[in-house]
DNA sequence: ACTTGCATGTAACTTGTTACATGATTTA
DNA sequence: TAAATCATGTAACAAGTTACATGCAAGT
């Protein structure tokens, strides 16, 4: 049982859920493709965590709807106890920095902007998901709680990228405004 | 070529270093245990975009110094222009909020008190990267402006961590604080 | 005596991505 | 008519982790 079957684990632990349901609702934290989480769904069925029914639909493809079993629920809630492991972040921006050297303004603008742009959209995601519940902060315990701090999570994450950005953005020269001082001292 | 092998291409291109080196390096940006960034090097040598030759050392064991190739450099040139991806995080805390509904106030604290132990020695790792560099804020185009932006990158990040973490901590109520009322309430 | 740091590598395994495969309905 | 959404799955591949393997020097 790897973190990520653990984490869909909880999520049909919170209601009873499609494999294409559960990819949509852990995207924005987990990317996990469809073709990921379809298996383990399966695997989860097998060792009895889940179980599973066919709902007919009319318009659309029909759906497999995971439950939880009892035993579903133990190992979630000893996992829920266990250690927590340290996130992992993979970013190519990281990367790219430590060779920013190589290039021009205008590149590395263009980067700086294109981060920031994705931060803004998943300020709006986050936002959204916001204003889509009730306005009252919830409480510890109930289901709300926990779903409210993790949109946090992320709007605060996101906000602080932005925020860098903007810092960045602040700090390379726009092309063009170099003074005639700098360009005598870099012509030299 | 993989996103890891650009960045471990554009830190030999800043100077030349052995595969040690680089894994201490890139840590706290891109988690990569040596046993992945060595086979990644030396494919690299074949690929002529790394040289590499021995160093004798007389107290530690001998290494393997990489330098950047003309062709190297012109790959890292390419890959510096090209698209910019999104970044990719897995953290175990996200997954877990889903389900934090089955758990009492104590496990939930213990969680969160993980995480922001966790910030703090980040942040004050970072701190510690910019004591031990020049003062005066690097300019664009200078080695130092990227891994600047970098540090603050990460500073910036662990910082809306830790204010998150404190947020969560403010809002889950500590054992034994329970008001008569609420006691009353829970045990119906 | 034991652990940590330095230093490099390979083998087996797990995790995650891309591509293949199907097919109806709705929207642009 | 083309694309997107809903819906499930498999196969081949790439990326990343854990374990195995070696060995010396310095500190606890």
């Amino acid at each position: 049982m790897n973190l990520l079957s653990y984490g869909l684990l909880g999520m049909v632990a919170r209601e009873e859920s499609s494999g294409y349901d559960l990819m949509l609702k852990i995207q924005p934290y987990w990317q996990a493709k469809h073709s990921q989480i379809y298996p383990l769904l399966s695997r989860m069925e097998e060792k009895n965590l889940l179980s599973s029914r066919w709902i007919q639909q009319s318009d659309k493809p029909d759906k497999k709807m995971y439950g939880i079993t009892e035993h579903g629920r133990e190992i979630l809630q000893e996992w829920m106890l266990s250690h927590l492991s340290a996130p992992v972040t993979r970013d190519e921006l990281s990367l790219r920095l430590f060779c920013l050297w190589l290039t021009e303004e205008e590149g590395a603008r263009r980067m700086v902007a294109e981060r920031k742009r994705h931060f803004l959209e998943r300020i709006d995601y986050f936002e959204s998901l916001l204003a889509s519940r009730p306005q009252h902060t919830p409480t510890f315990g109930s289901p709300e709680f926990g779903e409210f701090i993790l949109i946090q999570k992320g709007l605060m994450n996101a906000r602080a990228g932005l925020e860098w950005c903007q810092m960045v953005l602040g700090m390379i020269p726009r092309e063009g405004t170099t003074s005639l001082q700098e360009k005598l001292v870099s012509s030299i």
